[in-house]
DNA sequence: TGTGTTGATCTTGTATGGAAGTAGATATAT
DNA sequence: ATATATCTACTTCCATACAAGATCAACACA
């Protein structure tokens, strides 16, 4: 995705610097957001907050009540689903169109990859990113690379969620090796095993997600249509 | 998608309106934007009007260059084919999760979309619109309604390339033809039949591109990286 | 005690003015 | 005639002010 301007506007700073924060989790769904507190907090003026907050509503991370306030948006189970759906369809599809030998600095990426993955002592934050860059690379080898952004903006609830399955004591390690797994069978071009493995793996996900809404369904979004209310509250100053 | 507001804020109807211009190729691809220009037009300040052009850039209908201008993206051959690979997986393994009965209501609704494209003197815009509730329809057979918004925004490049299509005096009764054939092997349970069906569709409206393509090159882009200058023109007043 | 009403204070939506950057047009000097 | 500097017109980006709705605290009153 080249653009002309490396986009270092307050707008972008901003998107990021919000998006970071709810799929890190450190603004929790349902948690209430405010374009004015936000401003503040990273010492800009409503516009370019604004801005980002609305991208952020458009990409479902953030759900905007006019005149109310705009909020985390909870995870939403379907919208999890779907985006199980979608990514699940886009990966295999990839992998089904892998032909004759695959580029050899993608394999180097991927090899450099895995190898950081299976360092003995990494931190959750460090996997998760390792684990994005693995599965953008694997759908590379397929030289449909440039279809990941559309999969990853649509998966921001899939992102959150995965962080919730990574916040928790559940052991990382298996997900390694299931990664490991994917790869050696695509790369000795066995096609029709690569998919089953990344298949298993990406369902495998989707099954721990479902064990943290039984631990903690208040970040679950119940009724999607209920709408949320204002309160104040006394703040000791 | 269920939302608390209907969503008739200033920021929609502008989103909408330059959205459907551009897609129905009122406004050309490469054409001139101008956040002044578009809220005068529109009768509306340019904040909302800015805000739209930000999500139309963020899919990518529109280029936004900082101190230069706003211009109606082009037709980027690249970006269509991956909008291309992401739709055919999206909707290959849909038909690939088809199990049991289909819901009555989703056939009795694409039955009535089939029976609305056969008729004598269908226009093209119609028939466009007709083609899209088709495919979600489709989709909405597996039970993945929900993925469609994710594959729909993400395929603007490929919508206005299939509008081009369309504007020539293509015979888009070939395309209801084999819409009609994809439906009725679904519904057979010939699945494998009916996924062979789809993908040499999706396949025929893309080679269609490229032959508007050669026809229209002005309409591509052809240097990705290229930056539009801007240029005083003379105006009788 | 209960009830309606008003005001204060929050929220997002919108309008508007200026800052900063780009580049063609034009005047001026060589 | 050619090169150079300034002017001018335009753009997007951002800050700020105001508008309009929503909700709660406080108060008047029965």
């Amino acid at each position: 995705m080249s653009k002309g301007p490396g986009q270092r506007s307050r707008r972008r700073s901003a998107y990021q610097a919000v998006r970071r924060r709810i799929i890190e989790l450190d603004l929790e769904p349902g948690a209430a957001l405010s374009e004015n507190e936000l401003a503040e907090q990273l010492g800009l003026s409503r516009t370019p907050v604004r801005e980002a907050l609305i991208l952020l509503a458009d990409e479902g991370l953030v759900q905007v009540f006019p005149k109310i306030g705009s909020f985390v948006s909870r995870v939403d189970p379907v919208r999890v689903a779907d985006a199980q759906f979608l990514r699940e369809a886009v990966e295999l599809a990839g992998l089904e169109r892998l032909e004759g030998e695959p580029a050899p600095d993608q394999v180097a990426a991927l090899r450099a990859n895995l190898a950081a993955q299976e360092t003995a002592d990494l931190d959750r934050a460090t996997f998760f990113v390792l684990d994005e860059e693995f599965h953008r690379l694997l759908l590379g080898l397929s030289g449909h690379a440039g279809s990941w952004p559309a999969v990853a903006t649509a998966k921001g609830h899939l992102d959150r969620a995965r962080m919730l399955a990574l916040r928790t004591d559940r052991p990382f390690q298996v997900y390694v090796r299931e990664h490991r797994a994917v790869f050696e069978a695509a790369l000795a071009g066995r096609i029709d095993r690569a998919r089953e493995l990344l298949r298993a793996h990406l369902r495998t996900v989707f099954s721990d997600i479902e064990d943290i809404r039984r631990d903690h369904p208040e970040l679950f979004a119940a009724d999607p249509d209920a709408v949320p209310t204002r309160k104040t509250v006394a703040v000791w100053a």
